[in-house]
RNA sequence: GCCCGAGUGGCGGAAUUGGUAUACGCGUUCGACUUAAAAUCGAAUGGAGCAAUCCAUAUGGGUUCAAGUCCCAUCUCGGGCACCA
């Protein structure tokens, strides 16, 4: 071998890692674990990006740091491919996505295995295949038998494009998140899981997570907790209807009513006055996209033509109706309080209505708004005059409890997670209904509700999924207990057709990984009790969705004592971007997109491709590929090779730089500092570049290297006849015979000591040196006033 | 509008506990090798100045022996939320 040859050095590897299944996960459970995983990618045509790289490095550079270090360490891999790309493209030609999945999954596991990746490929997972799937309507089951699967019939977002139902966290400002059309509303009969009964354990337990602060954030807003009060307000003569607000302190400020235009009270609060402007202003606010309401800030309402009573004055208020007020939160009624809410306050001036102050604004306070909405002394509240808002809250709820007019309340932003697609790719939902629209779940001895094959994958507007096509499928015969009778009937039963959300797939795969073969238990209860939860759990997408619902499906079935731990991922590593050369996005369109099989192909081979990708920056922080910058990469490797197989060895003693190294470049990987620990390994070379290097040296070199490069490594091992041992080091090796001492005055740098390491405890002799130098006397006149000596810092700091 | 995060050379970035600002890489310049180029190797590289030195971490203040790092205000950029009562 002439020189450095990536594309040799990486088939070698890499045949011989497929051939002795390098990456078995150890079954010596007396050692420590290590469970580290990738968000599993969806394996589109396109095949990899650079994006995926960057993922997939960043957990093989740990997965192979603590294999190193003598761990049992899982690391799998699998593919998420349910989904409308591949649906999308068997409308387009034909092709079954079945087929479509299959060729594409080849490629992937083809091209990620070009990467050297240290994968356990016995775990390989795919999410459409019938014999995970059958366990993903397991999961539903569980979920069904506890009364957090259930239907209802509400309105729903309804993406008009690719003809489905989407889920809140599917829509992003008023679209579809998969094909940016603006999302309409259509009131459907669909599945839900009930995510809201876990709000309060999703948002406590949130804080103690090891997760990035920003994910951790927006995981709070989506909950949004808002402690407060439902109120009951009678309705003259008729029913009561009750509000939700926060500020049960401003009751007697509350001078109108306001309901949602969907609230369904609305028909019976109208009279035959405003009976047709009422109708008329519900059906234009129903008819208006998100984006025009949201848009539309200016306010607008119509009066019912009813009055209620205000619980806590007796006095009639009469009763709006507009859009600013959401029936999809709280109870899609409010008690407007126009003096203390800007929204109140802007409704009441547009429509002439009275406002009434009952919070005295502090003489100190700064707040310039028309409406006071801080805290202060209750005024024109009867008995409650001069108690503070803060304990107002509390005493007015109170009182409300025990007149039966209301109770303290806690309502949460985030609502039930809506599951049900109407779309052909995806896992079946397992249930089937009888001719009066019973619901039957199917039994689990007869999962998995398999996808019928169909000639024509696409989706129409009757609501209903390209599943209703195969009539085959459709309906059947089982035998069930008649919901009226309780006895045992053979019945023909129509399967339901809408198909889960993706989500739903991926919300318990973590689980899959660690028995994926066990066709008895979704996860095997030995194997999870000692491998999960996931310690390190890599990606950069899914703050919310995904990130939530395995924490959901973690809390549900610890509950039911399937699962050890209630939170799924111990460590979150949230990584950026990797954006073109010109800082924008990588797209076809655009025509910026830089493929990770041509830059290996074009002779810089995968190794240099990892380290590059680790160098580029912070790992959680977006970066912009530098298509000249990866040439210093490769030249570092060829360094590397170099040292190894041309240059002579030497007897320079490089010991105590040696020692450094391996301490920062293991330090730097604990705290997932990738790129400094690459900038680290690039000094060690340049620095055994210029004294020569032992064979120690190179052995730690290319031991430390291996994470990041491990084809090169691993042919730099062979040749030194050397384990992968992670290497330790030596604390007293690190520090070298002398030291420099920085002498400052009065904070600026004036000389620099050279010491030995030995006198670096004895401050008097250090002082003493430092006031004999010819260019610190300079600085000084006379005795100096004050002298500081920072040993950890070996500066001296002299105040003259 | 509200809530976070960030602003450091020509560029990507480093500085982990308040302690030598600019590690490492790119780019640029010079030199060696070569008929030449590429590759490689070596050296220099924040600004001003012959130099001593001075000035520089978005801007303006402050705390401290010492501030990129802490505090206050302002500006700019990025992200999240956004009529959530």
């Amino acid at each position: 071998m002439d020189r450095y040859d990536p594309k040799t050095i990486e088939e070698k590897w890499q045949k011989i890692w497929e051939k002795s299944e390098a990456f078995k996960a150890g079954e010596d459970e007396s050692k420590p674990k290590m469970y580290l995983a990738e968000m599993f990618p969806y394996p589109s045509g396109a095949g990899l990006h650079v994006g995926h790289v960057r993922n997939f490095t960043i957990v093989d550079v740990l997965t192979r740091f603590y294999t190193q270090q003598e761990m049992n360490v899982l690391r799998p891999f699998g593919y998420d491919t349910f989904g409308l790309p591949a649906e999308n493209y068997a409308i387009k030609t034909g092709t079954a996505p079945q087929d479509v999945t299959k060729t594409n999954i080849a490629n992937f596991r083809k091209q990620a295995k070009r990467l050297g990746l240290a994968i356990d490929w016995s775990r390989e997972i795919n999410t459409s295949d019938p014999e995970y799937y059958r366990w993903t309507q397991w999961c539903f089951l569980q979920l069904y038998k506890k009364g957090l699967a259930y239907r209802k019939e509400s309105y729903q977002w309804w993406c008009p494009v690719d003809q489905t139902v989407l889920a809140n966290e599917q829509v992003e400002s008023g679209k579809c998140w998969r094909c940016g059309t603006e999302v309409e509303k259509k009131k459907m009969k669909q599945w839900f899981f009930k995510i809201t009964d876990y709000a309060d354990e999703l948002l406590d337990d949130v804080d103690a997570l090891d997760w990035p602060e920003k994910i951790k954030t927006m995981q709070k807003n989506w909950i949004g907790r808002s402690e407060g009060a439902n109120v009951e307000f009678e309705i003259v003569g008729r029913y009561s209807v009750t509000v939700f607000t926060t500020r049960p302190d401003t009751l007697f400020g509350a001078t109108f009513l306001v309901l949602a235009p969907e609230h369904p009270l609305v028909k019976k609060l109208v009279n035959d006055k405003t009976r047709e402007e009422v109708e008329k202003y519900c059906a234009d606010a129903m008819k208006k996209s998100e984006i025009e309401r949201q848009e539309n800030k200016e306010k607008t309402g119509v009066y019912t033509g009813s009055n209620a009573i205000n619980p806590a004055t007796g006095e009639e208020i009469p009763i709006w109706v507009s859009d600013y007020v959401l029936m999809g939160y709280g109870e899609g009624a409010i008690m407007a309080v126009p003096a203390h809410d800007e929204r109140d306050y802007e409704f009441a001036k547009k429509f002439d209505l009275p406002i009434k102050t009952v919070i005295e604004k502090p003489e100190d306070s700064t707040d310039e708004d028309k409406c006071y909405h801080g805290e202060g002394e209750l005024i024109n509240s009867g008995r409650f005059d001069g108690v503070r808002s803060e304990d107002a809250r509390e005493q007015i709820v109170a009182w409300l409890e025990q007149q039966g007019q209301g109770k303290a309340k806690v309502t949460y932003r985030m609502r039930d997670w809506l599951i049900s697609r109407q779309r052909y790719w995806g896992c079946p939902i397992p249930i089937a209904y009888d001719e009066e629209g019973n619901e039957y779940p199917i039994p689990e001895d007869q999962l998995p509700v398999i996808i019928p094959e169909v000639e024509d994958y696409k989706p129409d507007n009757t609501g209903r999924s390209a599943l209703a096509k195969a009539t085959d499928w459709l309906t059947f015969e089982m035998e069930v207990e008649d919901p009226k009778t309780g006895k045992k009937v053979k019945k023909t039963l129509t399967r339901e057709t809408d198909t889960l959300d993706g989500y739903a797939c991926s919300s318990w795969y973590l689980w899959r990984y660690v028995s994926p073969h066990d066709s008895d238990h979704a996860w095997n209860p030995d194997a999870i009790k000692y491998w999960a939860p996931t310690d390190v759990y890599v990606g950069g997408d899914h703050a919310v969705a995904h990130l939530l619902y395995i924490r959901f499906w973690a809390k549900f079935f610890a509950d039911q004592k399937l699962l050890p731990f209630r939170e799924p991922v111990k460590t979150l590593l949230y990584n950026g971007y990797i954006n073109a050369p010109d800082g924008k996005k990588m797209s076809k369109s655009k025509g910026n997109v830089i493929d990770p099989l041509d830059v290996i192909d074009s002779g810089y081979g995968a190794d240099t491709l990892r380290t590059y990708e680790m160098f580029i920056g912070p790992y959680d922080q977006d970066a912009a590929w530098d298509t000249k910058a990866i040439g210093g990469v490769y030249r570092f490797l060829n360094r590397c090779w170099s040292l190894v197989f041309e240059k002579e060895l030497s007897k320079a003693d490089n010991k105590v730089i040696r020692n450094q190294t391996a301490k920062k470049v293991t330090e730097d990987l604990h705290r997932r500092s990738f790129n400094t620990a690459v900038a680290a390994l690039m000094e060690y070379v340049n620095e055994l570049y210029k004294q020569g290097a032992t064979e120690e040296d190179l052995v730690v070199l290319s031991k430390l290297l291996k994470p990041f490069a491990p084809h090169l490594a691993s042919e730099m091992l062979e040749k030194l006849e050397e384990n992968d041992v992670w290497p330790t080091w030596d604390e007293k090796a690190l520090k070298a015979e002398t030291a420099l001492v920085v002498v400052q005055v009065n904070g600026k740098l004036r000389a620099k000591l050279e010491v030995p390491t030995d006198d670096l405890k004895d401050q008097e002799k250090i002082e003493k040196l430092a006031l004999e130098d010819e260019n610190v006397k300079k600085f000084i006149k006379g005795e100096p006033k004050k002298i500081i000596y920072v040993e950890r810092a070996k500066i001296l700091n002299i105040v003259a």
